[in-house]
Formats: C-alpha cells, structure tokens, sequence
DNA sequence: AAGAACTCCTGTTGGC
DNA sequence: TGCCAACAGGAGTTCT
C-alpha cells in the first residue's frame, strides 16, 4: 500500500507520541508478520526511549536509547494508529470486537508508552515486518544497503537518472519501481510521476540517458514530475484506496488528484487532450496513462 | 547478471 | 445469493 508520501505522513504522526517517549509494555498476539517478529521483541522494547524517528524509503526507523534500530516496513495494508490515553477505538473495531472486547481482526502489536498513549499495528495480509537492528549496522544492512537516492533530497537530479538509465534495458515502469533507483515510489506515484513527465510507461528507460553532455528533457521533466507529485502527496496526507489511513486514523486526500492512475477510460485531465486513459499491465501490475499526451 | 516470474497473505470486487 | 477469478499500495527469492 503505502509508498513514500504514506509512510511519511504516518512518520509525522508518529512523531508527536514516539520521539522522546519509552516503551512501557508491548505486545504481540501472533508470532510472525512477513517475517518472525525479532527474539524477544517486546522485552528488548521495553524500557527504550525513542530517540529520533525517521524514514527511508518506505521504511520507519525508530532510533532508540538501548542501541538498537526498529525497522518497520508496512507491506501493502499495515497500518500504525496512535490512541490517545483512553480513546475509543470504536471506528477500528467490528461488531464481534466491539462487543466482546476481542482484539481487532488483524490487530498484530501494540505498543504501550509511559505517559499512557498507545500505537497498534493491523496488518491483514501481513506484508509488513519489523526488525531490531544493532544501530551502527543499519547502513550496511542488507535492506538499506542498496537503496537509491531519496527522491525529495538534491541527490535525485536529472543527471543521475540519465546515469542510471544508461545501457538499461528495462522500461521506465520498472525502472522507477526499483527501489535501488529511487527509493520510495510505488505503483501509484510512478504511474503519476510518469504523466507530468510525459513520458510512456513502457517506453524504455535508455530514454532518459544522456548521450555525451547535458540529461535529455525527458530526465529533467522525470526529475521535477517525481518531487512534485511526492510534494503534494505529502501535503494532502497520502493517498487512501482501501487500507491506508493517517496514524489518527484519518483518510488521505490525494487519491481525489489522481491523474492517470485508477482511471482508465476517463478522459485525460491535460488541458487541451483529448486522449482517453488507458490502462496496461507490466510486470504483474497496472500501468495508467495517457496515449495522447504521454509518448 | 539484468530482468521477468513467482511468492507470501487476506480482502474486495465484478462477472456469470 | 453463490462461486470463482482477477486484482490490490510491496518486494525478496528464484528462475531464465
């Protein structure tokens, strides 16, 4: 589910409840999400203060006091919700939760700070995990190491997708999947990013690629197309189609600006197009775009 | 060795 | 209403 502007709009509202607090208790009520939840989780969490919780890629890391990272990736459906101290959590619970005080389908960990809030992970189809990592070992491991650049910071430029696109055989769907390119878009970001560029999902990324000088006009409006839409995303609280939700529970909006992506068949938004979105499949997964205005 | 296919898991939706 | 297939925001592993 979540790509960048969902992990960091849930990053932002774990922040207030999770920097500077300690894990008072911590619970779990199954063994394994993606993969076993780390040898005893909840005790080397309790007693931790949070020091300083970011985001790489689609990734949470909470940097915390015992030296230890926890590295929590949300899959496709997790889902962090922050409790205030005795806040119903009615809107999260069915009819058979609600009346026998059961935990929520799906309701995987949660997590009880001093100071009384809680946070709770639900993650149905459990694509998600979280890890302890010794902190000074996080660069080097195995799932940060070789991640690409992070698309809001100056590293993505024009000339570095024109340098990673040379020789590549690929087409720009994938290449822009890839999180070893650019780390944090997923489908529905690549699907817009590639839009405002102009450019065709399948048309082959060696497009991008300079020859001898300066990036083509296709990397320089892939560069500015991808922040923007990250910017805004981020701006209107991400994007809900089913699962996802802000850590207070509440829907994003940007679902609503979608372009291209789930609407094929409608007609393209570009001004003065008259072309009729269409959909395609690559690589197992939708693709939307315009076969008017993006070539 | 890059790139495509398959895999994990559950829920929802659309067609018949 | 029921049943079944296709599909869903990800990405590690296995194949070719």
């Amino acid at each position: 589910m979540p790509e960048l502007p969902e992990v960091e709009t849930v990053r932002m509202g774990l922040e207030p409840v999770l920097t500077g607090q300690t894990f008072a208790r911590v619970t779990t009520h199954r063994a394994d999400l993606r993969f076993p939840f780390p040898e005893n989780f909840a005790k080397r969490l309790t007693g931790a203060r949070v020091m300083r919780l970011e985001r790489r890629a689609k990734y949470l890391i909470a940097h915390l006091s015992t030296g230890e990272a926890l590295l929590m990736h949300l899959g496709m459906t997790g889902r962090f919700h922050v409790q205030a101290k005795g806040e119903a959590v009615a809107h999260l619970l069915g009819d058979y939760e609600y009346e026998t005080g059961a935990q929520p389908k799906h309701m995987h960990a949660v997590f009880d700070m001093r100071g009384g809030a809680r946070v709770t992970y639900a993650d149905p189809r459990r694509f998600g995990y979280m890890l302890l990592v010794p902190d000074a070992e996080l660069a080097e491991h195995a799932l940060m190491r070789g991640l690409g650049v992070e698309p809001l910071s100056d590293d993505l430029t024009p000339a570095y997708l024109a340098r990673r696109a040379v020789g590549r055989r690929s087409d720009l769907k994938a290449f822009l999947m890839d999180q070893r390119i650019v780390a944090g878009l997923g489908n529905i970001y690549v699907c817009e990013a590639l839009f405002l560029a102009q450019l065709r999902p399948s048309r082959p990324a060696s497009v991008l690629a300079t020859r001898g000088g300066k990036p083509t006009v296709h990397a320089t409006r892939l560069a500015a197309g991808i922040k923007a839409v990250l910017k805004a995303a981020i701006a209107a609280g991400g994007s809900t189609l089913r699962d996802y939700r802000q850590a207070d529970g509440s829907t994003g909006a940007f679902q609503n600006t979608f372009q291209v992506y789930g609407r094929e068949g409608e007609p393209c938004v570009r001004p003065g197009c008259r072309g009729i979105v269409r959909r395609s499949t690559q690589a197992g997964r939708s693709s939307f775009y315009c076969p008017v205005c993006q070539h």
